[in-house]
DNA sequence: TTGACAAAAATTGCATGCAATATTACTTAC
DNA sequence: GTAAGTAATATTGCATGCAATTTTTGTCAA
């Protein structure tokens, strides 16, 4: 070797040390921009030009456009020709069908998992329940809703579809930052309380109508919830 | 001018008169793709190389690539890290879930219709009906297909629900190859005409219940014609 | 012939350069 | 000062070249 070593095609603008090799850069795009979008750090209607990430997170433009193109698909990024990419603004009408759609999902996978669920995914789900029936006495709101969440996951898994839970997942992840909004007085907070009690003895007793008509009662108080975060996050960004 | 005219970066290769002109070339690739892997030209497991597409359909690698992650993302190409991409093969339980799915989109679609449709976009799907039906006196197969496919999606539609609607198109796309096969006798043709006679009378009367009731049992239908397809196809290619 | 191993070819993954388009800054007339 | 027009700048879209990886081919020993 007389030069110099040449690594890769100027790749020595990538100085950090973590070069996860070769074939996963879009992957790693795609995973870390959901992740910022998703923990708002990239909040709705911010523009995503690729210098700017490109710069911030040391990923090269390729691999960027196909991470972007894939968010899109998911809805989290809205793409148009020519002008470059923007985190998704969710317009109320997009959010209140979301949430129906959500509702119409978890309906579904509940009468397939009272007929299908083994009695230990039951167990499971009743033990989460009972871990955040403990957070709820704790007042500790961050692990109630990661348990929340855990459990209505752990429902529709429980239906054995693996359509519905692919779709359940992605339309879930969209509207999540309304679902589990800090703004709630404890009177809410024991409704949803009851209600997942009740939702959990329907499940026990594999009462698939009584169980969809939970859920849907349920559903219909995350909405009015969720609705309630959204104005609330609108008029404070006017 | 002194040279040759220089249109663009080595461009001289796409001979072909339509160029669609700049910032299309993806869109047009995911098209083009789409339409060939749902008309069936590529089939279930084909082996989609970047060159040979390329070289068929004279469209660069790039936008290509970009394209193949769309279509991933939508489920009708199945990509391997650093090995390709494949036309998707559904598994006889993505099919079945897939068509689980559907019927809770469609009754969730059709309560929400018998309460928001308008009386003309009820209207519009009676017109579809009957078109549908002249089809069936006529033994048209290919246009009863057709419009059943319509009067489905205005059904989907007229909840007005954009969710449901983007999702159902998305996955009623992935099967439809097993939902609409030429292989049924006039007695199953027959059935399934009485079914959309009931789906018809249940709409124009907004009775949701029963509505979503006829769905279910129309869509347990396909269901069974879907998977007598979908075998009789596994073992014509064994 | 079969198996393991290695070289060669093919294929994917990524970085980058240039063209096309959009956006901004600037000039000038009114 | 404002509006229209134009030049300058920035940004996206795509083609291509090279590195990394996989697949195929070729070789030789058992």
């Amino acid at each position: 070797m007389e030069s110099s070593p040449i690594s890769k095609t100027g790749n020595d603008a990538q100085e950090d040390g973590f070069n996860v090799g070769h074939g996963r850069a879009t992957q790693v795009a795609v995973e870390t921009l959901r992740a910022l979008i998703l923990d708002g750090v990239f909040l709705p209607g911010a523009r995503l030009s690729e210098k700017s990430i490109h710069s911030k997170l040391q990923i090269s433009r390729t691999p960027l456009r196909e991470a972007l193109k894939i968010l899109s698909s998911e809805g989290l990024v809205t793409l148009e020709p020519n002008r470059g990419a923007t985190v998704t603004q969710l317009s109320l009408d997009d959010l209140r069908s979301t949430f129906e759609l959500l509702g119409a999902l978890e309906g579904a996978a509940a009468e397939f998992a009272c007929i299908r669920a083994f009695d230990g995914e039951i167990d499971a789900i009743g033990k989460l329940h009972d871990q955040m029936l403990a957070c709820y006495e704790a007042r500790d709101l961050r692990n109630y809703f990661r348990l929340n969440k855990a459990i209505h996951l752990a429902l529709v898994e429980a239906a054995h579809n693996a359509a519905i839970s692919r779709v359940y997942c992605m339309e879930a992840a969209r509207v999540d930052r309304f679902r589990y909004s800090a703004n709630r007085d404890l009177a809410t907070w024991s409704r949803s309380i009851r209600q997942h009690e009740q939702i959990m003895d329907a499940l026990r007793l594999r009462e698939a109508a009584l169980l969809r008509e939970c859920l849907v009662s349920h559903r219909r108080s995350g909405w009015e919830l969720a609705h309630r975060q959204y104005e609330m996050e609108m008029t404070k960004t006017e």
